[in-house]
DNA sequence: TAGATTGTTAATCGATTAACAATC
DNA sequence: TAGATTGTTAATCGATTAACAATC
């Protein structure tokens, strides 16, 4: 295990990795080698091998990896048995929608709650999650200490709701937003979802073949 | 100008070069360096260059660029003034939200039609998009020929729906869906928002640090 | 003109792939 | 045991950064 910084090329192809181990342990499969997954994937064993020695030694000669076995290692190194546990912040569809639909669970987070500004919401719940107003927010983080914020809200009261869910101890933000925040404070992350952006790659490939 | 493939590192960063000059554009500034734009954008004004270098010549030695010619220039390379349509293939919560909020227009797209199984929802409509019956996709889209489809479907109907969809022609695919989806038609390219995977890897940075 | 800044070539850095000894 | 496959080192490839002549 070489002991080094974790490049993000790296760090991004964990989730992947994630996905397709679980796949493949909902499917029984019992063990697994980095070739096959490597075609399945669609990227070389090497590179598996590679990226996977930065966090330790999972494998075994002549036999592969076992699935449920490297599905758990990959999971902890996300952190998904962490107890990490968030708020929704904007209630509007695409805060709706993710209450929704999104299997925060599945990831190891807990949703703690949601907040929102317009009245017609507040006090209602989905999913058991009850929305409570925009005001609560400095009580309630500062009592209940989540770890993440989810942003859907508009894009104008992006920074200054981060700015003050920093301050109150916020450490991740999924930002569903379309501006990019930031912080001088350390320790703090945001993973920015750019929708625009990725339509636009989109827009980019099929203009020109 | 080099005449080379681009590279998907170059690709992915033009839709953020587009984001910050519509800014400045917006802002009204008329002019900037490779210089300041690297500084607001936090890379490096050789790697500014060496990218726009890819698709041309745009800026003047002694001057800089002129903000809304690299703008429009950019936006004509993603192919924002390609009058791209698209249809919204499911209806439900994300659907929903992508219809009520997304400024599909500034990107060039025009939203033609969705498209939903649950009979609730089909007759009605969302900011003057009919949201019509599954059924009626294969007509629809023979007819109207969209070219880009946003999937916004429950995961285990989504490869047959794209199969479905590029047999009719659908070259492009803005999926929300957490599966990743393949084609062997040439031609055909699929953008994956794969939401679990961002909040994962937001999860592995709050868990070390 | 002098200063600023480009586009491009060359140098560096980092990431991916190949190769292979170790070993289950 | 023999075959398979790992983890790791070395080789290659590609992407980023630096340098600079050209020129507005």
């Amino acid at each position: 295990m070489k002991k080094q910084k974790i490049s993000d090329a790296v760090i991004h192809r964990l989730p992947r990795y994630y996905r397709y181990l679980d796949d493949l342990f909902n499917k029984g499969v019992v063990r697994i080698s980095s070739n096959s997954l490597g075609s399945k994937m669609d990227i070389t064993a090497s590179q598996i091998r590679q990226d996977l020695s930065c966090f330790g030694e999972f494998g075994q000669q002549g036999y592969g990896y076992n699935v449920a076995e490297l599905r758990s290692e990959i999971g902890h190194i996300l952190g998904i048995d962490s107890g990490h546990r968030l708020i929704v912040v904007g209630a509007g569809h695409l805060g709706h929608a993710l209450l929704q639909n999104f299997d925060f669970q599945k990831l190891g987070f807990q949703i703690d709650s949601a907040f929102e500004v317009s009245p017609a919401l507040i006090g209602t719940s989905i999913r058991n999650i009850t929305i409570r107003s925009m005001d609560e927010l400095e009580e309630y983080v500062t009592q209940y200490r989540p770890d993440v914020a989810v942003l859907t809200v508009p894009q104008h009261v992006a920074q200054s709701l981060a700015d003050r869910l920093i301050a109150l101890g916020i450490r991740g933000f999924w930002n569903f937003t379309n501006v990019e925040l930031s912080t001088q404070e350390p320790g703090v992350f945001f993973e920015n979802i750019h929708f625009a952006d990725t339509l636009l790659t989109l827009s980019y490939r099929i203009s020109r073949s």
